[in-house]
This record gives C-alpha cells, structure tokens and sequence, in this order.
DNA sequence: TAGATTGTTAATCGATTAACAATC
DNA sequence: TAGATTGTTAATCGATTAACAATC
C-alpha cells in the first residue's frame, strides 16, 4: 500500500497536518544508490533533447538512445511520481525539470574549496558548477605561500580562518582537494563548524557522523579500474592470438 | 566445474599448449563491475596495512577495517585466485602484490592529455600518478595561445600534432578533458591514431568500437548526487521537525 | 473508440551474505 | 592434534527485466 507515489504526495500533504506523518513517512521506500546515480543521466539527456526542440518522448525512444531498457526508466521514474501520460510518453520539458528539481538543481549552494592545489584551483575555476548553483564562496590552503592569491576573483584565506569564515557565511558544501593524511583533520573540522556536505577527492574514506552527506571522487581508483580493465582485455586477448600448435 | 581458480590457471597453462584453450577460456567467468571497483580500495587498506607493519590479516580483520562483510572479501579474492591460507589468513605484502598485478599495477602506460584547460593541468601536475606508473608523455589543446607554453616540464602541442606523435610514441591511455562538444570527435581521432584506452572526463557517452576502453569521470554527476543527498536528507528532516499541532 | 504508452506487478537475474566442509 | 580461517556452496536479498492491465 502506499506504493503509487502520488498517492505518496497526497498522503503527504495530509501528514503535514497531524498524526498520521510518521507513519506514512516510514512507508515512503528508500531509493536505492543505483537509482540515483542514474538521475544525472537522465537529466543529461533530457537537456540535450530539450535542447534540440524535441517535444515529448517515450520510455522505448528514450531507451534506445540511452542503451539502457524502457522498463529501468520507468520504473526509475516512477521511484519519485508518474511524470508520464498513458498514450502520450513524457513531455521532456517537463520531466527535465522534474529531474532538476528532485537533484536539487532548483536550489543555489555555497560551495568552499578546501586544499588549492592543482585540483583545488581546477574546480574553483570551473565556470559550468556556478551556472548549475554551486558558488564557490571561499577558497583555504595550508600553505603561507599561496595566502591571498586569487583564484577566479576569489582570493585564498587560510585554513584557521575557517571558524570564523563559517560564522559569516552559509557553508553548503565543502569540497575537498587536500592530500591525503590532512583528509581526515579537516573533515573533522569543517564538521565542527558546521558543514554538513562534503565533496572528497582525498582517497580516504572519511568517518563521520552519519548526518554528514560525502560524495567521493576518487580519481585514483578510476585510474586503476580503467589499467585493470586493458590488463583484462590483453589477457582475453594474448591467449586467443597465439597460433595454434 | 573449473571453477576452483588455481584449477583454472593450471588448466590455462596446459591449454597454451594447444587444443583445450577455447573451451577452458570459456569456462572462465567475468569478473562483474562491482567487484573490480572494490579492488582499488582493497589495494589502499592493504598498502595502509603494509605500511603500518602488519603482516598478516584475515578477512574478518579487515571487514571490520573496511566496513564490509569478510564474506565478500573471500568471495572477491577468490575470484582471482586463493590467496590466503586457512587458519592463517592472507599475508598483506603478497595479497597487496597480487591486488596491484590484477589491476595492472606493475606496468607502466604513457599517458597523454587531450584538453590542456584548468582540469587537464592539474591532471598533468599530478605527481602521485606517475609514481604508480602513469607517465605523461604529451599534453595537446585546440587554443593556440596555450602553445609551447609547458606543464611540468611537458609542453602543449596542438591536436594536429597527434598522428604525427601518435607514430612515435607508444599511447597507452588518452585522457581527455575537452568541452563536452569536442570529445566526440577527438575521441575518434584518437582511436583512429591507435589509442586503445580513454580516460574520459567530458560529460558525455562516447561511442566506440568495444574494444576501446572507456573510463568515465563525470565531476558534475557525482555533484549533483550530492546535492540529491543533500536535498534528502532535508526533505526526511523537515517532515519531522515541524512541531507537532 | 482504437492505439499507444504508461505505471505497476510478477518473473528473472545477479550480487551479497550466511554457512560449513576442507585444510592449514 | 585442535583451533582458526579459508574457499566454496547454498540461501537470501535486491535490482533489473518482462509482462500486462490501466488509462490517456
């Protein structure tokens, strides 16, 4: 019961209201991690047919050009409302912002770069997160040296202003470009002063408290299931080229 | 049958002397996604392990390191072969060895930047990857002003010159950091000039002939799941903290 | 209305976990 | 040998695909 999700939202609106919130909340089903990282494709894809003045569009279209099944799409969707209409497909305007909506792309978030290394500064500079809400607002580094070089107008502070820098401004998410064994102090500390998200590019996985939302890029391991994956495709391969005796 | 793994790398030896390859060959099953994405982070806690002078771990051990089942450890391991002991466990230094040859870790691959912006310097600067055995050997850009001008003691070429470098030069991978719309194309030029394995950070699927090998990395996917988190985690909370009529 | 296509339930497939016999 | 722990088979869980009734 409870299953057809606008029926979700109806019930939801009513919980707002009284009693019955717990209840109908713990029915509402977990989305699974693989639903979700799916989103982002979705909503690519939707941007480029929006783009190009495609109107609406059915799950099998949608399917082909994606290479995935019409029935992951729907069932995807239908994890969040029926976006749909029976006969008709989906309005891709529509669905493209209902995606955006569910990915909180609706939404502008302040965005702090910790560590400006290389990487640091790449991301900083990186003109595409702005136009999608994510502004960057504060750049730190440990390193004296760098102290109030600018980076896209925005100049570099140092770590230990951090407190006082989390007091004047709302932190939404702390992107960290650190190495490795700073990782896990100033994960600590950013927590401590008030940051709930955290973007990791240190490879470490960080342990904290479970309120606390970490999204890892680990670029090294990327490297090493792309070397994994030639290492494969040579061995397949070596054994099949010998001629045969 | 031939399932047991030291069974198989006997039976592959006595198949590279003739008629029995295919069928044995055939018998080896894929290694899914999931596990070879494990891999990575076994190699890291194991090399954490070594570090800190452990010699020998078992899995249970290391699930309660790593916040996994020792289940999956075994299963994942066993994959690839035995490499522990009963009533031992596995010795770090020989699985941490192990794990590194299975993800191509004892080679060496040149490397070469296609897109020479903020994202792909910072790539080049990056000093831990050649320690691994990723060297870069060549930085190319479509922007002229960027010419002769080096990263790391490696000047940027223009694109034009890639068939001409590729002749002399054994590629491995070809990192591309291009804008979403140059990557389609570049990627083909690449493949045409015999590159073999791309490290794709443009936002976009590339399609290839399926013996190219493709490993994404899309920086604006995994910020949007972080900000679907971010968005679910206040969604849960704010149904609850409204206080109660 | 008839045709198309969704939303949703049921079946299948694959991955994870549990259990235990084999064995160091 | 007894204890420990693997390698491996069996059971469970979850995610994907197929099927189809509902409905635009």
């Amino acid at each position: 019961m409870f299953r057809n999700k606008c029926c979700i939202a109806a019930m939801r609106k009513l919980a707002s209201y009284g009693v019955f919130r717990k209840v109908i909340l713990m029915e509402e089903k977990e989305i699974s991690r693989a639903v979700v990282k799916r989103l982002p494709r979705y909503y690519r894809y939707l941007g480029d047919l929006l783009e190009s003045g495609v109107e609406r569009i059915s799950s099998n279209e949608l399917s082909e050009k994606m290479q995935v099944t019409a029935s992951q799409i729907r069932q995807d969707l239908n994890n969040f409302g029926g976006f749909g209409q029976q006969g008709y497909g989906y309005n891709v305007k529509y669905l493209y912002n209902e995606i955006g909506k569910i990915l909180g792309l609706d939404k502008t978030y302040n965005v702090i770069i910790v560590g400006a290394g290389n990487l640091g500064q790449a991301l900083a500079n990186y003109v595409k997160f702005e136009k999608r809400g994510f502004k960057v607002i504060g750049i730190f580094d440990v390193n004296p040296s760098l102290l109030g070089k600018k980076v896209r107008g925005i100049e570099i502070r140092m770590i230990d202003e951090i407190p006082e820098f989390a007091k004047h401004n709302e932190i939404q998410i702390a992107t960290l470009t650190l190495p490795r064994h700073q990782a896990a102090e100033m994960a600590e500390l950013l927590v401590k002063n008030g940051v709930r998200a955290i973007w990791n590019f240190a490879h470490i996985d960080l342990r904290l408290p479970e309120d606390v939302i970490v999204e890892n890029v680990h670029l090294s391991e990327s490297l090493m299931q792309l070397s994994y994956n030639i290492n494969r495709y040579e061995r397949e391969h070596m054994a099949e080229s010998p001629k045969e005796d």
